[in-house]
DNA sequence: ATGAAAGCGCTAACAC
DNA sequence: GTGTTAGCGCTTTCAT
């Protein structure tokens, strides 16, 4: 049998209460009273025991995050980002994927899903505006990822817009002026293709250099395939360009190598870009000139937003939209 | 205030425990009852509280993965599987990240971490025998990984050596004489290195084809840029070749893109193998051939060994130690 | 600075 | 098939 409380006030001759105080911080408390109950719990091998912490306190201790898978560099690293934001609060992360399902999405900003947890973490890729408006979930939840949505929650998200600019006139500044754009979407939804691509032509627009019809590509998958057939198609139709902006890291990244197959070097040749800073990108060769996107700063603002909506428990006042800085990293691939 | 069993049944006109039997799966219930009782949940916007409902099981539904980090694809795959059969039984995971630390992987082992779960799986790699040996957990474990342990956990593990062993067998059908083994290590501990070399080793042995020393690189760190940079040595050093095999996909990876960079081409002058299947291998130009190591089969076996362990309880049984099943697939590299 | 007692909301015997 | 009762092990007033 687990020895409980009681036990551990027992054999330190102190109440359970006192004991309680020892596990929750509580500050004042004779050195002889602390070490008659470190003592006790040590003999006793005592753990505290978090289910009925939480029944008796309300909290668990546990927020969710859920994304739409683990195995992708972006999501993987976020989740990673995310897990050790929250170890550092001294709360445990439950993953659920969604597999970006929109039913299972859903489910889960109901809290129709999961275990009981302090909070949630979301990135939805499925889910439309109104979806959003209408969940309705007892616990605080904070929106992370790409498109900007009006719902109730707080939103940490990605400067796609901006980003993409930055890099494109980046570009420019490198003498580049056929650029490219791998992976675009033109969409009333602002999805990140759609935002990405969206800087891109701001960009142009304010340098005064023309687009170039042919050389926007997409949609296609943001994977590494895709983005090598993409770039091996571009070069088939025998289109000039100088530079490839892949609207995410694995397009550059599949380009970047099928660039290299057929010979042309880089940044010779082709200078090639890409957006995000997976970790990849910078053991890449050569090293992607990439966005970084924030991924960390986003998971901890995240993290730390949340842990606020649970503490002060979730206020009336009006969500918050935070846009997470961002940064080109030149390297060796421009 | 949020509504709880005693209000659900008020409101259905029934008992608590009928309740309680509804949410449990009860199987003798009549309809009514059951109706009563479903309109009730509704009209209350009841949710069942499952910090209660463990403190009063004694389970949570909950088990623990502890992995050294999640953005690195076979983990992230590892995870994936991982949280899709929990999934499956009804459990959810929490994730903790040890960065292959030895501490933190003990602090795991030993329970020290982590919040309350009913069970663990664990993918140690900077633990030795003796660590595991002296771990004791009040809940039940099972290991899962590259090295054999003898400690008292149940194992589930890669066929290192008889996949790389296939592996090889399969560059020999296909003409491949001169093999250069990336990623390799020779060492008393059985690290997934080295068991991958024991078996390329053993397959030149029964094939009776010499091992040519120089083709031996390794020790190197298991990523993408160490591939390309030991063949880009190999090949500076003016090395005659006819096939890499990366001991992992990574490694593999990294060296098929060099090896094109440099104008040959695959698997014309050159055959590529890897080890692991990751995600990325399909998807690689040409496709990568590849050992599968069982990912998905290894999460599953261990998650399901786990709820096994704990619904009967950890028995007294002798641990079990499992090697999961591996294929050697095809594809275009080779 | 420490103690006593009353729940938190559920499950599990056992009765009916 | 359904109801009654007694905890599970902690936190939390309220005393002292």
């Amino acid at each position: 049998m687990a020895a409980t409380m009681a036990d551990v006030a027992r054999v330190a001759r102190v109440s359970k209460k006192t004991v309680s105080n020892y596990f929750n911080g509580y500050r004042y408390m004779t050195a002889d009273t602390r070490s008659r109950i470190e003592a006790a719990i040590v003999e006793l091998n005592y753990k505290l025991n978090l289910s009925a912490r939480s029944l008796s306190s309300g909290r668990t201790g546990t927020i969710a995050l859920a994304i739409p898978e683990i195995a992708h560099p972006y999501f993987a690293e976020l989740a990673e980002a995310v897990v050790s934001a929250a170890q550092r609060r001294g709360m445990s992360v439950v993953v659920e994927v969604t597999a970006g399902q929109h039913d299972q999405e859903l489910s889960v900003l109901r809290g129709t899903r999961g275990r009981s947890v302090d909070g949630l973490i979301a990135h939805p890729i499925a889910l439309g505006a109104s979806d959003i408006d209408s969940a309705t979930v007892d616990i605080p939840v904070v929106l992370v990822g790409d498109r900007v949505h009006s719902g109730p929650f707080d939103f940490v998200t990605v400067a796609n817009e901006q980003g993409a600019y930055d890099m494109t006139r980046f570009l420019f500044e490198h003498g580049r002026r056929r650029i490219v754009a791998l992976g675009m979407e033109e969409s009333p939804v602002p999805t990140a293709a759609a935002q990405r691509f969206d800087g891109f032509r701001r960009a142009h627009h304010d340098a005064g250099v023309e687009m170039v019809p042919e050389l926007l590509v997409g949609p296609i998958p943001w994977n590494r395939l895709s983005g090598a057939e993409a770039i091996a198609r571009a070069i088939d139709a025998g289109l000039e360009f100088d530079a490839v902006f892949g609207l995410n890291d694995a397009i550059a990244l599949g380009a970047m190598a099928e660039l290299q197959r057929q010979g042309l070097t880089i940044p010779g040749d082709i200078a090639v870009a890409g957006f995000d800073d997976v970790e990849e990108a910078a053991l890449a060769f050569p090293p992607l000139t990439t966005v970084d996107s924030g991924r960390e700063w986003i998971a901890e603002t995240a993290v730390n937003r949340l842990v606020e909506l649970i503490e002060v428990g979730a206020s009336e006042e009006v969500p918050t939209v935070t846009v997470a800085s961002h940064s080109v990293k030149y390297r060796a691939s421009v």
